[in-house]
RNA sequence: GCGCGCUUAGCUCAGUGGUAGAGCACUUCCUUCACACGGAAGGGGUCGCAGGUUCGAGCCCUGCAGUGCGCACCA
């Protein structure tokens, strides 16, 4: 730090600093070194898309990551936080394959074949997977990058067969034909979390169907979904409702197709709700979940009418046969018109399934799919702390757990524990079964049974990871995504499922579980709740201690960000223009726990002008020369010195309890506040009283303040601000004061700020009354500042203040106050001293301060600003003692309350008496 | 329908029973030797509404109104 420039460059200093701690290894993992004394501490970053971009809901959740590593160093722990990426099924394989469409290589994957295909993808991922990685780095992210792990790693790949294959053997895992959701766009089947509801806005369509035993009887149906009206194989009513009950066991004739219109049956059915739409319900068993189980229940046929992909087909009859389902809609409806069988069309919103990912409307369709049902759900359950109860407070963190047991989950907040146990309650078995080409393949073959001469002899099938040889065709499809994300926080330690090699490796040993997961709420269910399962069956304990939810990052309209909004600022571009700590600290400011976070770009230009900020005070530091460090003398303290210690120490209680309970905007709000508004506003300007001393043992031990408040600074800033704070450890020499492995070499291995012992608190003399007399003097400053702002005087105008003190008032602190009311001078005069008739003055405890201006000023104006001075104090005075009055509240209040409030009065009493004296020499 | 949030200054939001806060924006003054990405002073709030508990409520309880998000097989 040599030459400094004026204001911080975030540009030079970023990479650089980076690249040393990369060349230093300070973000390597080594079990080795874990011991008892140093404890380990691991974070699995969630895996981003691996062809992914960084967007601000990455900068929140990375940046906290990347706090909790940070500070976990500083800790003494060995802290691993092991990153990573994702092969994101749909996503990945739907953009490879639109961008081939796009430059005219294929019009369908098919043209490329499976392989082929997949040569593509693995091509597009090694040209575009490492960018996310690469912006990660670009905001300190400080990753274990010597272990980055992709979920199609071959040794990752192999988890996840044999965890396949075991739950398969287990019987947990089995195939059948199920109604799943289909998503006609990605053509490939769903699972229900990935489907999300929308409202949409349609129709409900009346139509009238005769019964066919009953020549002229009508029933009248309500749908939605008129072009299901061919599939339709029976129509239900309530057993119990009296309108229809004379026809159950009758049927009607299906008006489509035109071509065959077909009689079905009329059923009962419980499920069946006599008050919606006229009571009578189309049941279509291949197009709707309600509809197959009413047909499973009756032994109804099925009719599949529409294609995979969302095209009507011959079953549908020759009008709509060749439409897309939502065409076929509008044709149907007509052609039931054209019968004269539509009573009408009433405009109807309901809630349809949407493919989360292709936004389109899933269609339930009857496939053959694998399906999972979930291991040790009922420990999952209950592993995780219900919500916080007031009367029953539960330990901050959960210890670790007893050998055998799982242990104990926590969520910040903990209410999304409500929410997660209703979901345990409510599992549903899970299809695993995705039909894609990129991702894991099932490993699950198949073969004819020897010489069987035609397709219908019976299937052998085999589950095991290698093919059993010649002959045998494995399974086309792949599994979800998630059936191998939620294997991360130990597939990617090393983990192979044999109890032989996993109890020997070392990673796994000394890392698992990890201590603190930090994710979205929205994978909830996706991701953690299946991790958790994961984890007890395969590790027999949870995953994770801590489980943090980020919010929502929406922008000002309140929209969440996406891609396609494009109403998502790139991160990049704003540590381009404001610098990555700013970045960070204004991400975390504006990100309280649990809540959403608006964005704002004002909030990252704050966290630029505060590292501005910090980077000036330093530079102010450095511009007083001097040794660095030094020993502070408790004998030359003043009461500034005293103060700030105390500040500081204030400041690193409250900042070790944000970490506590994960209230890092708390943390952020208190680095603020204490350095701009205590240290800078305040303790640095009063200093400068101390600086020009001609004294060269007191300038020294002020400059010693400076030096200890700074090198604590710092090292609280550091997990929010790693670049500049590293910049400064090193600019300002405190480098060089540490031993290496804690600060020599670099501010992350620096040891945690410990809040003030007794013992040095005694030393420093470090006692309550500090506070109190440096806030009388603060705010005698402010009144004083405010004196001559009423009097119109320009603030470079260097004033004559005169100050008569109440009691003892040192020459330094007379500096001081000469120095904060940028003054002339302050002159002392004694009690006795009366100011000329006329003399503007404020005054506090500490004593009166007068403005010498008899004669230039207005009377009259002077006494309207002290009446209005004098109405706000009896307002006040008002205020308190109308609760002291009050004969219950000195009974029930506690005596430091009370105390608090006798003060309060007293004070305004004083301020009281010295206005009517200041009214009282106007008036003579 | 059930569950969970939110409603505080013009804007974005903190506030965990004891004198209503921050940043931005606004008004006035200041390029004073760390910082104009800055300094000083100031204006601006019946804390969504109505009850209740309490000596005391922005905070706890009940109801209501707006708003957002989950979950849910009403076609």
């Amino acid at each position: 730090m040599s030459e400094i420039p004026k204001a911080y460059e975030p540009q030079s200093v970023e990479d650089k600093w980076y690249q040393y701690w990369l060349g230093h290894d300070c973000f390597k993992a080594d079990p080795a070194r874990v011991s008892e004394r140093r404890p380990a501490y691991a974070i699995v970053i969630p895996p981003p898309n691996v062809t992914g971009v960084l967007t601000l809901g990455h900068v929140l959740n990375n940046t906290i990551q990347d706090i909790l590593a940070r500070k976990a160093r500083m800790d003494g722990k060995e802290v691993l936080w092991l990153p990573g990426t994702d092969h994101a099924g749909i996503a990945t394989q739907t953009v490879v394959e639109r961008t081939l469409k796009k430059q005219g290589v294929i019009k369908h994957r098919d043209d490329l074949g499976r392989d082929a295909f997949l040569e593509r993808v693995w091509e597009w991922k090694e040209k575009h997977g490492g960018i996310i990685i690469q912006q990660l780095k670009k905001i300190g992210a400080s990753c274990d990058w010597s272990r980055e792990r992709f979920t199609m790693d071959p040794e990752y790949t192999r988890c996840v067969q044999h965890v396949f294959v075991d739950l398969y053997r287990k019987g947990l895992i089995y195939r059948g034909k199920r109604m799943v959701n289909w998503c006609p766009a990605s053509l490939t089947a769903l699972s229900d979390e990935e489907v999300v509801m929308k409202e949409q806005k349609g129709f409900l369509y009346h139509f009238k169907v005769e019964v066919v035993e009953e020549p002229g009887r009508f029933l009248t149906i309500a749908t939605t979904r008129p072009e299901t009206i061919p599939a339709d194989t029976a129509v239900a009513v309530h057993p119990r409702d009296p309108r229809y009950a004379s026809l159950i066991g009758k049927h009607v004739r299906r008006p489509l197709p035109l071509e065959n219109q077909a009689p079905i049956p009329i059923v009962a059915d419980d499920h069946i709700d006599p008050e919606f739409g006229t009571g009578v319900l189309k049941v279509t068993p291949a197009h709707d979940k309600a509809d197959f189980e009413i047909g499973h229940r009756h032994r109804l046929p099925l009719i599949d009418a529409i294609h995979p992909n969302g095209i009507m087909n011959e079953h549908a009859g020759r009008d709509l046969a060749g439409l897309e389902r939502f065409a076929a809609r509008k044709k149907a409806a007509e052609l039931l018109e054209s019968i004269g069988a539509l009573d009408k069309a009433e405009p109807y919103t309901n809630h349809v399934g949407y493919s989360e990912r292709a936004d389109v409307p899933v269609e339930p369709r009857l496939s053959e799919q694998w399906f999972l049902r979930y291991p040790g759900v009922e420990a999952s359950r209950h592993c995780v702390a219900p919500p916080h109860d007031a009367e029953h407070p539960g330990p901050a963190h959960p210890a670790p757990a007893p050998h055998g047991h799982p242990g104990t989950i926590r969520f910040f907040p903990d209410r999304w524990a409500k929410v997660y146990d209703h979901w345990m309650g409510h599992l549903q078995d899970w299809c695993i079964s995705r039909q894609l080409w990129w991702g894991h393949r099932i490993p699950v073959w198949y073969r004819r049974a020897e010489g069987a001469p035609s397709d219908a002899a019976p299937l052998e099938t085999r589950c095991q990871i290698e093919s059993p040889g010649p002959g045998w065709v494995q399974d086309p499809d792949v599994l979800d995504t998630w059936f191998s994300s939620w294997l991360w926080p130990f597939a990617t330690m090393g983990w192979v499922g044999e109890t032989e090699k996993d109890q020997h490796n070392a990673t796994l040993r000394a890392f698992y579980p990890t201590v603190d997961l930090v994710t979205g709420p929205d994978i909830i269910f996706f991701w953690v709740a299946r991790m958790i399962m994961a984890g007890i069956e395969y590790r027999g304990a949870v995953p994770f201690r801590n489980v943090y939810f980020t919010g929502i990052i929406r922008d000002k309209q309140g929209r969440k960000m996406s891609k396609s909004l494009g109403n998502s600022p790139d991160p990049l571009d704003l540590v381009a223009r404001f610098g990555a700590d700013a970045l960070r600290f204004g991400v975390m400011r504006s990100a309280p726990l649990g809540q959403d976070v608006v964005y704002d770009e004002a909030n990252v230009e704050l966290g630029r002008n505060f590292c501005n900020k910090l980077w000036n005070a330093c530079r102010f530091r450095q511009m007083q020369g001097g040794e660095v460090q030094a020993e502070i003398r408790p004998d030359l303290l003043t009461n500034d010195d005293r103060w700030i210690l105390l500040r500081l120490d204030q400041a690193m209680q409250e900042i070790d309890r944000g970490y506590e309970e994960y209230r890092f905007n708390e943390i952020s709000q208190t680095l603020y506040r204490f350095f701009w508004n205590e240290y800078c506003d305040w303790y640095v300007e009063a200093s400068k009283a101390g600086l020009n001393s001609d004294q060269p043992a007191l300038k020294a031990n002020k400059v010693a303040v400076l030096d200890f408040v700074l090198s604590h600074t710092l090292r609280l800033f550091h997990p929010f601000l790693p670049f500049i704070t590293e910049e400064l450890w090193h600019g300002l020499g405190y480098a060089q004061d540490m031993p290496a492995p804690q600060g020599g070499v670099t501010l992350m291995q620096a040891p945690w700020p410990r809040p003030l012992s007794t013992e040095e608190r005694e030393e420093w003399g470090l006692e309550t009354s500090v506070d109190a007399v440096a806030a009388a003097k603060f705010e005698l400053v402010t009144l004083g500042r405010n004196l001559r702002a009423q009097f119109n005087l320009p603030a470079n105008k260097r004033l004559r203040f005169i100050l008569k003190p109440a009691g003892e008032m040192p020459t330094h602190e007379v500096d001081v106050l000469r120095l904060l009311l940028c003054a002339e001078s302050v002159e002392v005069v004694p009690g006795s001293w009366t100011a000329p008739q006329g003399t503007p003055s404020v005054a506090n405890r500490l004593g009166d301060l007068f403005l010498p201006l008899a004669g230039i000023i207005d009377p009259a104006a002077e006494r309207t600003r002290l009446g209005k001075d004098l109405e706000k104090i009896e307002a006040e005075i008002l205020k308190v003692r109308e609760k002291l009055d009050n004969p219950s509240f000195a009974q029930k209040v506690p005596a430091k309350v009370l105390a608090e409030h006798q003060q309060r009065l007293a004070d305004w009493q004083t301020k009281k008496d010295q206005v009517l004296s200041a009214l009282g020499n106007l008036a003579a």
